[in-house]
DNA sequence: TTGCTTTTTGCATATTTATTCATTTATTTT
DNA sequence: AAAATAAATGAATAAATATGCAAAAAGCAA
């Protein structure tokens, strides 16, 4: 299962560089060892919420919602993981915990990825809730939150 | 040549609704009285700048640019309109002249589509200097210009 | 582990979107 | 106005993207 991967590999590539095809991307993860097909990409693209846009050379490029928000960035969102300790599933529920004083802080991260899956969060001192939408399995919310945090299922409790 | 108007219709809709196909959009358009193929819709789209986004459901939709931008929005964007007195064209740009003291506000507008006909704007008090990339008659950018600010053409010295 | 369930993936194909070419319609030039 | 040039459009088709289905891999429960 290279999925795990292979998304953030999309996440990060589309972001950087200009692309304009599910083929152009296939090379380009090719060139870093990761091999897939155009099918796969499609679903990829999809779950990963991405976007095509207007290049401004009257062409489309793929992209990551938000990309003009920097607090997404995938280049610096990895400042929030540290201050997580752990997570728990709890009753259909997600509870984080982080350093004392970091929940909202982190919370606001989990908020600004607008994933699908998470219906909203609740944040306190230093515990957050997340709370996954109808129909979504707790196995979901983790994928969803490691695309969010990459590194993160490392802190799940049991694993 | 419904274009002038088929454009507008178009940028109208994917701003209101869930466009997610042209087929679909197509049939929005005829419930409007306007009818084209495809084919058309498809160098539409591009022309506009149209994107495709994640419609937070799973599937993707047909967006407009900065559509979150209220400056932009379809709704208040004619309020710009009035200040314009006209438009001369010269030396293979254009000079827009607008009330004393609005000509930056105007300008704002202008440089807030992004649109890719348009390389730049200078501003005074009264006078806006349009410069259109290389390549682009002036008849482009009139046609641009009248997507940026509907009705803008009757402004245009001459006409 | 073993069997059961869910997820991932590729292949083939369906669907959607883009482009080529020919024609018409509009615009500019003389 | 007439001729010449450029823009717009549709039909057919090419190219790109999405999906159904089956197989394989991974996760889960006992």
């Amino acid at each position: 299962m290279q999925k795990a991967k292979r998304l953030p590999a999309i996440e990060k590539i589309i972001a950087e560089e200009n692309i304009s095809s599910h083929e152009m991307l296939l090379k380009k993860l090719k060139a870093k060892g990761i091999n897939c097909t155009q099918a796969t990409l499609s679903r990829d693209l999809r779950q990963l919420g991405a976007g095509r846009v207007s290049d401004g050379k009257g062409g489309y490029k793929y992209t990551m919602p938000e990309s003009s928000n920097s607090t997404l960035s995938v280049s610096n969102r990895l400042q929030v993981l540290p201050v997580v300790c752990d997570i728990v599933d709890a009753k259909g529920l997600l509870v984080i915990r982080t350093l004392p004083g970091n929940a909202n802080n982190a919370a606001i991260y989990i908020d600004n990825s607008s994933r699908y899956e998470i219906a909203g969060t609740i944040a306190g001192d230093d515990t957050i809730l997340v709370i996954p939408r109808d129909g979504i399995t707790n196995h979901q919310v983790h994928t969803c939150l490691e695309l969010i945090l990459p590194g993160l299922h490392e802190k799940i409790k049991g694993k």
